[in-house]
DNA sequence: TGTGTATATATACACTGTGTATATAGTCCT
DNA sequence: AGGACTATATACACAGTGTATATATACACA
């Protein structure tokens, strides 16, 4: 009954965050807080380490340019930043995307691969 | 005609050698140097970062029980390590099936929305 | 008035995985 | 002897993430 049950496969795909954020963007522009929750759709949690990355991620691409943001006071709580997105984000968006059509690629042909030595949905094979 | 064409889209995921180098000697057991060219089909280009990487997970993978290995005398060309996977590196497979077969939904569910924003095969989008 | 909760943004620090560069060594060819 | 190919391995620096923490406003409730 031990939470181990072997060693780590995290499969984190890095800065996927990027993307998602520029997407959501794209659709209605928002503010952090708000992205958190969308984000949930593309597979992120939500919890404190996906705030973090976020806020860090809307910062940096407000710096090079694929955003931009304003101050916006809210009629209950602390004010917040609102972020849109820019033409250079929209062409940066283009690069992912072909990016994430070959990653998808990669994974499909590990799969394909893979279900050889898999019976269904077995989660065994054999060495 | 420069190179720059805006920031780093890496879009690496990482740790997916693992579960390739998994399979890949499930197929038939093999060394190194051999394993580097048959990871060309999941999208590793085969460089010297490749290497490097592949070398150091081969070595994780025996010390963590996935995988064990022996030295072989070479007819030409200096010994080479020769792995196979272990019933524990079967189990590993099957956890990393399921972990991508995840990514690759967050993938498509990504893809899906980016469609509406582009016309077709269209590299841009508009703001 | 003070306490707790929800909203909202931000960053310091440590850790993990990767990329670059380099080292070692045997075999074959010229 | 020198260079190319085969084969394995590791030190070092860097980038991205996760954890933890800091800040501040608004509101409910005792």
């Amino acid at each position: 009954m031990g939470k181990r049950e072997g060693p780590v496969v995290c499969g984190r795909m890095e800065r996927f965050m990027e993307p998602c954020l520029i997407l959501l963007l794209l659709e209605s522009p928002a503010h952090g807080y708000e992205l958190l929750e969308r984000l949930g759709q593309f597979g992120f949690e939500g919890g404190s380490a996906d705030a973090a990355s976020m806020y860090r991620t809307l910062r940096r691409l407000e710096e090079e340019g694929m955003l931009v943001s304003q101050w916006e006071e809210s009629e209950a709580g602390p004010p917040k930043r609102s972020y849109r997105v820019t033409q250079e984000g929209c062409r940066l968006l283009g690069r992912w995307r072909e990016t994430i059509k070959a990653n998808k690629s990669r994974l499909e042909r590990f799969l394909k691969l893979c279900d050889h030595f898999f019976e269904g949905d077995e989660a065994e094979c054999t060495p």
